[in-house]
DNA sequence: TTGAAAGCGCTAACAA
DNA sequence: TTGTTAGCGCTTTCAA
């Protein structure tokens, strides 16, 4: 088999020889284009043309100290779940951030916290990327920390929530605001006794969604006591769950943390035979393709991920200018995406 | 608010000073350990690990005219259908190129041809990347001859059908026997008229899929006329398809070409009071999250996707070595994930 | 407005 | 086995 070896780039020195200019001119004709007088510009421009030039990464990364990439960590998929909001924030952080000449680059580790500060802390010690994008935020992850530490600029897509000493731009979705939403339009509808499933307690975003749901309970005088459920974020833990609170605490409807759990309370409605939507109603969280796709479709709290990609780039975009701005912390509220179950 | 600006990164000449060698012997302890005598070598490391040393990027890229990373065209992801195949690819890719030495460049374009080419122009004219990987060779997509004619090192998840041309290293799921495989699945479970929902007849992959059902009906000498529709890869058409069937053929059970024309089966199904798994069998095509988590769980072919990835990084391995290897095409067979529908 | 010189940090080739 | 020299392609001074 025959290996064609790719020929060489043209380099700057190619594209002055071409245009009968210095090499300094041509670097100028790309990066600073109005120090050049018009005729000048013109004919560089053609040379780069001709030639198909285009800058040789590594040389400028090398003298510009930067590499125009952004780190993200990418976690294995969650299968059996319905969650893939990761996913969706990817497709669109991609976009958003090749729009600002930016590129991501992925990169996995191992489970341990250690292994993945190892993960960060080679990226930015070989200077690989110019900042990261940091995606869990969970209390007593070492990640933001570190990151702090080693002066490694990064922005949050999650809040610092309780940590004081974060002084990094972030991004949230509001998700106390999102679960507000949802349960204020399963009481527009009627409902009165309508009952959580949410996560474990040292899930700080599970206890920020939970909020909405006794806002919008107490809000309209209404009790929240025996309607809750914490537990795992997967299937069959928001079936049991479910099976549980039907049981003990007749509810009319589940507002959930996840579309996962909302996923194991339709398992429990059909193993009694009951409608959702008619007989009881249920919200999940973060309008995955699950919920989208299934008959009836499952009302679920959509994340405005799109814009939180713009959110983001924005904030690496001060992070990385000269002299750099630290953006204050923004967030977005998620909308309801209303199908038959709710 | 303050600004603490990095601090510059230890350079190859300062873990020299540090060790009292030549910055060449530093590099050889990196790239070439086998040359330093013993102790030279263990004093180096110490220099290396006292100041944290890693090797500069960009400079190495310079030199060596290689960036170890990889581009990936990320599309948009697809909302209201099932599909989720290369989001799972990309994890088992990310994780599987990372051990090989290799980071995932993730890179947008805009929905034209020639943007797309353009996409992959800009990060070759820069050497931004090593090589590509590309995910859709269906036939006339011009992306592959265009590489090919660049010289631009690729590997291709998908066959080069029938291109005679193509010389590039490639990895595939042999789609036929998937759907044969749930085909004789079916069959051995006693159904004799097996309807098939596929996508149009221009698509290779849909046509290669729907082989595999008149192969293994074939096979057993059953007849596949008025059994088979082609339509669009949405939830509807799955829907609307299986209506007519059901009314004109009368089928016992579906095969589909992906889980999104399945999840339309079932929506027909439920709109005519018919179980699934009971009454009528439906088996879709990428295990996707969505044949997880529903209920009844829905039967599935399943890619072997982190083989797919391995076999990729393989073969990225030998197109970039040296000499470059072109190895030959994979073709991988799919599984079948058994659940209630089928 | 353009050009000359220097050097980013690294490794290949060669010399000692 | 280790060190010296040169240069990858670019941009940042600074001088013309």
């Amino acid at each position: 088999m025959t290996i064609r070896y790719p020929v060489a780039p043209p380099t700057l020195a190619d594209v002055a020889e071409r245009a009968g200019v210095s090499r300094q001119t041509v670097s100028n004709a790309i990066n600073n284009p109005d120090l050049l007088r018009a005729d000048t510009l013109t004919r560089v421009q053609e040379a780069i043309d001709e030639l198909g030039y285009s800058p040789n990464r590594a040389a400028r990364n090398l003298r510009t100290r930067a590499s125009h990439l952004i780190g993200l960590k990418f976690s294995p998929a969650q299968e059996g779940t319905a969650n893939a909001a990761m996913d969706r924030f990817v497709h669109s952080l991609v976009e958003t951030a090749g729009g600002a000449g930016y590129h991501i680059l992925l990169f996995a580790v191992g489970e341990e916290d250690d292994e993945a500060l190892r993960g960060y802390d080679d990226l930015l010690r070989s200077t690989a990327v110019d900042a990261f994008i940091v995606t869990d935020t969970y209390l007593g992850n070492p990640q933001a920390t570190w990151l702090r530490q080693r002066r490694a600029p990064f922005v949050a897509f999650g809040r610092p929530w309780d940590d004081d000493a974060a002084d990094h731009p972030w991004v949230d979705v509001d998700g106390a605001a999102g679960v507000d939403l949802a349960t204020t339009h399963l009481l527009d509808r009627g409902h009165e006794r309508i009952a959580w499933i949410g996560w474990r307690k040292d899930s700080r975003i599970g206890e920020d969604r939970r909020s909405g749901w006794t806002r919008a309970m107490h809000g309209r005088h209404l009790s929240t006591t025996g309607l809750a459920s914490r537990t795992e974020d997967t299937v069959s833990s928001g079936r049991e769950a479910s099976a549980v609170l039907l049981d003990e605490a007749s509810p009319s409807a589940f507002v959930c943390a996840s579309d996962t759990l909302a996923m194991g309370v339709l398992h429990t409605l059909r193993d009694r035979g009951l409608q959702p939507g008619q007989d009881i109603s249920v919200v999940g969280f973060d309008d995955s393709q699950v919920a989208q796709v299934i008959q009836p479709g499952l009302t679920s709290v959509r994340q405005p991920l799109e814009e939180v990609a713009v959110e983001v780039v924005r904030a690496l975009e001060g992070l990385l200018g000269h002299p750099p701005v630290v953006s204050p912390g923004v967030l977005l509220t998620p909308t309801l995406a209303v199908r038959e179950t709710g």
